[in-house]
DNA sequence: ATGTCTTTGTGAACGCGTGCACAAAGATTG
DNA sequence: CAATCTTTGTGCACGCGTTCACAAAGACAT
């Protein structure tokens, strides 16, 4: 996921939960498809369907912006995508910026569902001269240079960056001084912002790094269930991905140790998925 | 962000937080810098700092893993690194295919930081013929018919889909048949899958969104604020930055707002940032 | 050893988010 | 108009996550 904003009391402003705000573009995606098939309207448990949610919560998120339903029929479509489009702020054009054009600035740059919601790319911003001027995506690039004035007459307010992780804190000061106030970041860095800043992250490293948690937590039920019979029933496999835990010098031991021996991660590493996978070597990141 | 996870109880798993789970990548990241410093120890104060988050949620994060700190000294970096790496799961080879490789996912295919952490991509498939063969980031891509092949014979368990949305669901099946049992999915679309399979979702589209969100709510305070004297008095930049705002490109074309209501849809459009119009009207989600 | 100082690990309080369950509201039918 | 059926809107309880605050643990100095 990306998460992110600065950490704020999140209370006040007498609005909506931030929970139910993340959802509301999951059911504005629902809603629009709906519509574009020319369906009147629909009740919680279909949208809530459509959308991948709980049909309590959708309702309960729909609370929050009035008392849009019917009883007994559901809720208008049409109606309902204004609404949700007007609360997200769809409704106004909101030019965006983005901050490198490498491999993923110009899958960005290139990217249609951008303008689909009323996002506009203002500008393809570079600082390396050789692309100034080169024509990505139909829009020439411009050179950083030129980025405050570039923000500035543009009224940008949102900045997408998509540098390397080294420059990404200085380029976030630059759009922040210029004028900008949120800023989505794709590059792997804690962005250090002032309040009032609202920052989301995109980070691919995080989302596979969570994956391979939950993978080798199913690996390491699944070796477990195997090796004692089959007689799971709840078993609550220990976190620990079972054997390596308890052997690897226990707790409170001298630190010191720097780098363990791998222990028990063979018996996990083999109880992965079907496959003739014998080698795994212990990569590790240093 | 990217959310996801199809819904799921949760507890059980006598194991580690969901939501430290996603925190632990992060520490690891500040960890693995300061390991390159040769930085020997570290204090949850400014580990924390460097990771972004508040100490004590640090402190019982780590506590979830076991006791690795030394009190009055902090913790000790290598150490730490290894313990959480492996708790990761990253101390094992992961190997990763992509499918879908149009602008997304090439760029994906060349990012560094895949490898950078234990994952390795294994395999770049599309369904375009004319595809299949052609070399991205330095390896062929291979036709969709593949799919399955690819999949066991390389014991891959996760799977990128960079795939356009309308295809994304049957991707996901094939990859599902073929033993994929995590799935990094960046098409917009909601997948539907089995218990027992992780999604998680990267939708720059919904980031876009959520931020539009707080811009538009920050907009609307800023206005408010404004009308009712200048009682703000709290360092803040106050982000306006004058731009010449509403005169320029401003709400150009009405985007949805052909449909029903036409109500406080002006209110909000007059609320951007900057704008020093002397109107205010005190905009406020319905 | 003893005392002081630093920093961890965690008990406890609190707030947010989720989901159940149901009364109320409105449509629909007779 | 009354009865019935459908679906919303929400009160309530529960569990997770966050944060505070502090006792205990250990390093370090004397
Ligand atoms: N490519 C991916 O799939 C991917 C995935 C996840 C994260 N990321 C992250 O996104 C960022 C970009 O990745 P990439 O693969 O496109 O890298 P890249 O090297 O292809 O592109 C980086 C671009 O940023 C430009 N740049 C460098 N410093 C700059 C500055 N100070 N101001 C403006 N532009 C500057 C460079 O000229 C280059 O064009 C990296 O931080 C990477 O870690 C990439
Ligand atoms: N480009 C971006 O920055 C970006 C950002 C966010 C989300 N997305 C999403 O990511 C996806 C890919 O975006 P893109 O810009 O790379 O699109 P693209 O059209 O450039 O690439 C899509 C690729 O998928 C291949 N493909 C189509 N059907 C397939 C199938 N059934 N099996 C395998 N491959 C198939 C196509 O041949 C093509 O190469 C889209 O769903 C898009 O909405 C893209």
């Amino acid at each position: 996921m990306a998460t992110g904003r600065t950490h704020r009391p999140a209370t006040r402003s007498r609005g909506i939960p931030e929970a139910t705000v993340a959802r509301l573009p999951l059911y504005l995606r629902a809603l629009t498809a709906l519509s574009e098939r020319s369906v009147p309207t629909v009740s919680s448990e279909e949208l809530a369907a459509a959308a991948g949610v709980n049909s309590a919560k959708l309702r309960k998120d729909f609370s929050y912006l009035g008392s849009y339903g019917t009883r007994g029929v559901g809720y208008d479509v049409e109606y309902l995508v204004y609404q949700i489009s007007r609360e997200l702020g769809l409704t106004q054009d909101w030019p965006v910026v983005i901050v490198g054009i490498g491999n993923l600035g110009a899958a960005l740059a290139n990217y249609g569902g951008f303008s689909a919601r009323g996002f506009r790319v203002a500008a393809l911003i570079d600082a390396d001269p050789a692309m100034a001027g080169k024509p990505v995506a139909g829009m020439p690039v411009q050179h950083t240079d030129d980025l405050e004035k570039i923000i500035s007459e543009n009224g940008v307010s949102i900045g997408v960056i998509a540098t390397p992780a080294g420059a990404a804190q200085q380029v976030s000061e630059r759009l922040i001084a210029a004028g900008v106030t949120s800023i989505l970041n794709f590059a792997p860095t804690v962005l250090s912002v002032p309040d009032g800043v609202d920052v989301r992250k995109v980070d691919l490293s995080i989302e596979l790094q969570i994956l391979a948690f939950h993978e080798q937590r199913k690996a390491g039920e699944e070796a477990a269930a195997a090796g004692s019979a089959d007689a799971d029933a709840d078993g609550a496999p220990d976190a620990g991905a079972g054997a390596p835990d308890g052997a690897g010098a226990g707790t409170g031991a001298a630190p010191a140790a720097a780098l363990m021996p791998p222990a028990g991660r063979a018996a996990a590493a083999a109880a992965r998925k079907g496959g003739p996978d014998g080698d795994v070597p212990a990569v590790m990141p240093a």
